[in-house]
RNA sequence: GCUAAGGUGGCAGAGUCCGGCCGAACGCGGCGGCCUGCAGAGCCGCAUAUCGCCGGUUCAAAUCCGGCCCUUAGCUCCA
C-alpha cells in the first residue's frame, strides 16, 4: 500500500514517489503577514502538517518550508498604526511573531526553515537576472516582467489559455508591459501612495510611507508577489522539489507564475506534485481577510484550543472546501471529547490490570488490526483524514466496550488499541492528550478529587442535594464528574 | 464569458479515480433500552437517503457516457 495523491496539474490521482527515496522535499505557501491569521489559513497549515506527520509516519524524512510575505503592499499600508510600529518590517514583524504563537498554539510541526521575503532580495535579483538573460523576461521603465509568451506551458497548471485571460496586474503597469499576462518580477520605486491609501486602514494623512526598497541593476525597486516563493523554494530545497501546498486560490495567476518562472529559469520541472487545499467558507462565502469575515486563530485557540480546532479541520477531506460555524465547531468538540474519553477510559482500564492478564478479548484484537488497516488505507489513500479519523472512532467504540464489560482485560489487547490510538491520534493527527503529570493539571486533580472524596461522604450519607450541589460546582468551573461501579471519576476542561 | 471544484439522510460528510461487498461509512442531532439515587459518560438498538435533474451504456451505476439546472472558487490582493 503506499500513497497517492490527486496532483492539481494532472488533476488526477497519482503514485507518490519523491525524489530521492529517503527524503520528501515540501513547500507550503506560507502567510502575507500583514495581519493577524485566520481560520482559513490555519487550515492549510495544519492540512499540511497532518501530511508533514504522515509522511514521517510511512518513514520519509521531511524537510519542510514554509515561508513568510513580508514584503507586500498591504504591510506598507499599515505602518504607522497604533502598536504596529512606523515601518514595513516593523509591522512586518509584529504580525510573523503573532502568526509564530498561532503556529505553537495549534501544535503544529515546525517546518526546517520559515524563510522571509526580505531575507532572499539577492536571490530573487539572480533569479531574475537569469531570466532575463535567457529571454523570459525584460525590463521596461525599472521594472521587470516576465514575458508569458516565451514560456510554451503557460496555464497548464489551471487549464487556462492565454487568449481568455484577462490582464494581469495595476492598470498604471498595462502600458509598460508586451502582453496582457505578462507579470512584475520588478517593480520600480515603493509602494505607490494610492496603493497605501486603497489597502490603509487608517488615515495616514500627507505622511504616506513607501515601504522598502532595495537596489537592484534595474535601480531602486521592490520584488513583484511570485518571484519570491520560487527564489526561497530553489533556495531552500533545489530546482525541483517533491510537493507544493496551497491554497486552493493561490492556483491562478500565484502558482501559475511560479510554474512559468522557475521552468523558464531552470528548464527543470518546479514541483512534481501540487496538492490545493480547499478554501474555508462562512455563510456561502470564502473566509478571507479582504471580506472581513474572519475569525482569527488566536481568538479560535483561546475559545475552542487546538484539539477542538483540529477536530473540526479533520472532519473533511484537505482538497474540499469546509464551512465553518459554531454548529460544525460543536460537532468537533463532541468528537474530540469522544476520542480522548475512550483514550482515557482505555488508559486508565490498562494502569489497573498487569501484563500477566490473560483474559482474550477478539473483538478488540480485531478492532485493532481494523483499524490499523483502514487508518493506513485511508491516509495513503489522498490523505483522507475523515476516513481515517472514522477508522479511529470506531476503535473508541471497542475499547469503551471492553471497559465496560469489567470482566478481567486483556492487557495486550488493551496496550495495543491505547498505542494505536496514540500513534495514530497524537504522532499522525497532531492531537494532545491532557497528561496529569503537567504542575497545573496535577494540583487541579488533587483538589478535584479531595471534593469528589466530600460528595462521596454525602452521597454515601443519603445527602443527595448536597452531593448535586457539590458537582454541580464542580460542572460550573469545567470538571465533569461520572459515577460509575467504582466510583466517581472526573475530567479537567 | 473562460477555468476549477462540488451537489449523497435532520446536520455534517466518506464512498465516485478501479461499476457489483453501497440494502450507502464514521460522527453529530432525534427516539428507545441497559447502567445510575438522579445526571453525565458509556454500551446496545431504531428511524430518516427518489445518491441535483433528464437520458444513455451495462446482467449490474451514487460510481461510466451525454445534456441540463444550481452552488462555491479563480480570472484583481488572497491560504
Amino acid at each position: 500500500m503506499t500513497l497517492s495523491v490527486t496532483n492539481t496539474i494532472s488533476g488526477e490521482r497519482e503514485a507518490f514517489e519523491p525524489v530521492t527515496d529517503e527524503t520528501v522535499l515540501l513547500y507550503v505557501c506560507g502567510l502575507t503577514v500583514s495581519d493577524d491569521a485566520h481560520l482559513g489559513h490555519a487550515r492549510v497549515w495544519t492540512h499540511a502538517d497532518v501530511m508533514h506527520r504522515w509522511l514521517e509516519h510511512v518513514g520519509y524524512t521531511v524537510t519542510h518550508v514554509e515561508n513568510f510575505t513580508d514584503v507586500n503592499e498591504k504591510i506598507a499600508a499599515r505602518a504607522g498604526e497604533p502598536g504596529l510600529g512606523e515601518t514595513e518590517e516593523a509591522v512586518a514583524q509584529h504580525f510573523t511573531a503573532s502568526v509564530i504563537a498561532d503556529m505553537r498554539g495549534l501544535n503544529l510541526k515546525r517546518a526546517s526553515v520559515y524563510p522571509r521575503v526580505s531575507e532572499h532580495i539577492p536571490e530573487i535579483i539572480s533569479l531574475i537576472e537569469r531570466l532575463i538573460d535567457g529571454g523570459h523576461a525584460y525590463e521596461s521603465n525599472g521594472s521587470v516582467y516576465f514575458d508569458v509568451t516565451t514560456y510554451a506551458e503557460y496555464g497548464k497548471l489551471s487549464n487556462q489559455k492565454l487568449e481568455h485571460l484577462e490582464s494581469q496586474g495595476d492598470p498604471d503597469e498595462r502600458s509598460e508591459k508586451r502582453n496582457p499576462s505578462d507579470f512584475a518580477l520588478w517593480k520600480a520605486g515603493g509602494v505607490s501612495p494610492e496603493a497605501i491609501q486603497e489597502h490603509a486602514k487608517h488615515d495616514h494623512g500627507d505622511d504616506v510611507p513607501c515601504g522598502q526598497t532595495w537596489d537592484s541593476p534595474w535601480g531602486e525597486g521592490r520584488p513583484g508577489w511570485h518571484i519570491e516563493c520560487s527564489a526561497m523554494s530553489m533556495t531552500h530545497l533545489g530546482e525541483t522539489i517533491d510537493i507544493h501546498v496551497g491554497g486552493h486560490d493561490l492556483v491562478f495567476p500565484h502558482h501559475e507564475n511560479e510554474i512559468a518562472q522557475s521552468e523558464a529559469a531552470t528548464g527543470n520541472q518546479f514541483a512534481n506534485y501540487w496538492l490545493h487545499t480547499g478554501l474555508l467558507e462562512t455563510k456561502g462565502e470564502k473566509m478571507s481577510s479582504s471580506l472581513g469575515n474572519f475569525f482569527t486563530v488566536s481568538e479560535a485557540l483561546s475559545e475552542f484550543g487546538p484539539n477542538v480546532i483540529r477536530s473540526f479541520y479533520l472532519s473533511t477531506e484537505y482538497s474540499s472546501k469546509q464551512t465553518y460555524s459554531v454548529d460544525a465547531m460543536t460537532e468537533a468538540e463532541t468528537r474530540w471529547e469522544r476520542l480522548s474519553r475512550a483514550y482515557e477510559n482505555g488508559v486508565a482500564a490498562l494502569d489497573s490490570v498487569t501484563a500477566q492478564t490473560k483474559a482474550a478479548d477478539e473483538s478488540l484484537r480485531s478492532a485493532v488490526e481494523t483499524t490499523r488497516t483502514e487508518f493506513t488505507a485511508a491516509m495513503n489513500d489522498d490523505f483522507n483524514v475523515r476516513e481515517a479519523m472514522a477508522a479511529l472512532l470506531s476503535l473508541t467504540s471497542a475499547v469503551n466496550s471492553h471497559v465496560d464489560s469489567g470482566g478481567p482485560h486483556d492487557y495486550k489487547a488493551l496496550k495495543d488499541a491505547i498505542e494505536t490510538i496514540e500513534t495514530y491520534a497524537e504522532d499522525v493527527f497532531g492531537f494532545q492528550f491532557t497528561t496529569p503529570s503537567d504542575g497545573d493539571v496535577s494540583l487541579a486533580s488533587d483538589l478535584a478529587a479531595l471534593v469528589l472524596e466530600i460528595r462521596t461522604q454525602e452521597r454515601d450519607a443519603g445527602n443527595y442535594d448536597r452531593a448535586d450541589d457539590l458537582r454541580d460546582s464542580l460542572t460550573s468551573i469545567g470538571i465533569e464528574v461520572q459515577d460509575s461501579d467504582d466510583g466517581p471519576t472526573f475530567r479537567l476542561p
